[in-house]
DNA sequence: ACACGTAGAGAACTGGT
DNA sequence: ACCAGCACTCTACGTGT
């Protein structure tokens, strides 16, 4: 968990530079060339050094995960509510309620905005049924942006939405810009601006999933031989090579690959049974297949393919027979 | 049942003004 | 900031095997 969310933090966003100290007596992450704060009040997450129970000898730390979704990260103390006090006597109850005071006038702006920010990323991750990680994702980007002071002038929502947009995309859940639209309430220009400014200024790369990378997940639900799988690896590849993959929904890239692989290794699967697995269409495995069959030649090994699968076809039918 | 093709619409992005 | 244009994907059809 841990390192998924802090996997974008590790470039300086003001030079580039990858190379960064961590300071752990600060809890800070700072950039070696030109000093800029990366990352502050991190956690260490070092041995504790308490032992809570003597027949146990290891080493534990206590007390709830750390979290992004709120605006201490889950570390701090609050002052207790009303509810909390009614065994204490009148004198005691007036110094907590003071301290209550106190508490809620020292929180910095920038606390309050957080909790303001982290509230709406929650309300909208709510909304749209968002994964825990995608939340926490969107609420990771907003702290950063919040640290920056890239939210400075601009509507705390609109920069929540932007921050949600990104983590969808960076965690591949497939939620489009009006979906985020009407949960939130802001306009789609506003939430692309928001994102596109906030993703430039933390040098978040937004980049397109890898088609390979689902081959492995589609290929065990389809129950294809480890052949197939190799071909359409291979021919994601090529297609690679030839700059056909660019702009298109890495999903489809991944679906025609599995389609044309079937086909080459003899080992048939309908369309229709492919666009069910991966989530896109028949229509979109078409025109996909048609494009790489074309361009990187796979037609004579298709045909190939297919008397292959006939052949099988044929003496299986033969064997029934007999 | 499956493969294939097409039309029209929508979503997301890009570039020009 | 706004808009037009573009590439892509989708739904919804019809047709052929």
């Amino acid at each position: 968990m841990i390192s998924t969310i802090n996997r974008h933090a590790r470039v300086c966003p003001e030079c580039g530079n990858p190379k960064v100290s961590h300071n752990k007596e600060k809890g800070e992450i700072i950039c070696i060339d030109c000093g800029l704060v990366l990352e502050e009040k991190m956690v260490d997450f070092d041995k504790e050094w308490r032992e809570f129970d003597s027949n146990d000898t290891s080493q534990r730390r206590s007390g709830a995960p750390m979290t992004y979704t709120q605006e201490d990260r889950g570390l701090g103390t609050q002052v207790g509510v009303k509810s909390d006090l009614s065994k204490f006597d009148r004198r005691t109850k007036q110094k907590f309620y003071r301290f209550r005071k106190w508490q809620s006038r020292v929180a910095s702006g920038l606390e309050h905005n957080l909790r303001e920010a982290l509230a709406e990323i929650k309300r909208i991750s709510s909304n749209l049924n968002l994964p825990k990680v995608v939340e926490e994702e969107a609420a990771r980007i907003y702290t950063l942006a919040a640290q920056r002071g890239l939210v400075r002038g601009r509507s705390l929502e609109e920069v929540a939405a932007g921050a949600i947009y990104i983590s969808c995309k960076i965690n591949e859940i497939p939620k489009t810009l009006n979906e985020i639209s009407d949960v939130s309430g802001i306009i789609k220009n506003e939430i692309i601006k928001n994102s596109k400014f906030v993703a430039r200024e933390l040098n978040l790369k937004v980049l397109p999933i890898n088609p390979v990378n689902y081959i492995n997940k589609f290929a065990s639900y389809l129950e294809l031989s480890p052949k197939t799988q190799t071909k359409a690896v291979q021919i994601i590849h090529k297609a690679q090579k030839e700059g056909m993959t660019s702009g298109k929904s890495p999903r489809g890239i991944a679906a025609s690959s599995l389609y044309a692989a079937c086909l080459i290794c003899g080992e048939k699967k309908t369309q229709s049974k492919i666009a069910e697995i991966t989530g896109v269409t028949e229509v979109t495995i078409r025109n996909s297949f048609k494009e790489m069959a074309d361009k990187l030649k796979l037609r004579k090994e298709v045909e190939k393919g297919s008397k292959i699968f006939k052949q099988t076809k044929e003496t299986k039918k033969k064997a029934v027979t007999a």
